[in-house]
DNA sequence: TTGACGCATGCCCATATGGGCATATGATGG
DNA sequence: CCATCATATGCCCATATGGGCATGCGTCAA
């Protein structure tokens, strides 16, 4: 079902909506690490990724629907390729934030050490964390 | 729960997990970005980005528990704050592909039209897609 | 102390997994 | 056309959302 046609209650983001779903999953992850080396049949990886063919089949088809990964038939099997293409944006939007994680060391650590004071000084105690 | 302690169904990895999980959704992708301009109250967030309060403080809360956002008590109002660190092995797992994607030109479109050629020489017609 | 304001939570729903299994579907070699 | 290998799917479960709402909890000002 188109999502756009959905009308009802949205659960939760597809996990085959786009590739920040699609690497959100751990196993989807290895997979794609592992086809960097080249195309692989579903078998060859769901015994080096030590899980079923069932599962890899189906985390194969999430990144297919993506476009993370493509498929082609050779012979008796089907030969499983990386497409990094779709990472790209999500390296350009993730990147958009680099300057926030290199000032680590000036403005937000002397931010996290106001925090502590603060809380020393004064036990605010409100809410959690 | 502590993962580590679970021992029946994973249905599925918790969103609260790690930064992969946390920006695969889009509205906390988008409080991200709003945070980039500093820090923020909730009520704040929420009107900028349309939804309601209560479902900004649960993305928010997401965002907390992976620690790429901080909260800090300005009086009555709470100030939520980037903490972009956790992005980093992120920006480097996915940069980790960069030349794959870089190769879209060569290997890859030779590849893309290698199927296509394929394709119709041979109509397949296996499986789906 | 009492409101009022700002947030965090608790609950209920409907949904989309991800895993385990069994089985349908494809393709190949006889 | 049949047996077999390689995969993709269909189903069932238990789980973790994400949204909508109502409400609890904190903080501050009068």
């Amino acid at each position: 079902m188109p999502i756009w046609a959905y009308d009802g209650v949205m659960a939760r983001a597809a996990t085959t909506s786009d590739a920040f779903n699609a690497i959100a999953e751990p196993q989807r992850r290895e997979i794609l690490l592992l086809l960097r080396s080249g195309e692989r049949p579903v078998t060859d990886l769901a015994r080096d990724l030590g899980m079923t063919q069932p599962q890899a089949s189906k985390h194969l088809r999430v990144l297919r629907e993506v476009g993370l990964v493509r498929v082609r038939g050779a012979g008796k099997q089907r030969l499983y390729g990386l497409d990094a293409r779709g990472l790209r944006p999500v390296h350009e939007w993730v990147g958009g934030f680099e300057r926030f994680w290199s000032e680590s060391f000036d403005r937000l650590d002397e931010y996290v050490r106001d925090l502590e004071q603060a809380r020393q000084e004064e036990p605010t105690d409100g809410y959690d964390q």
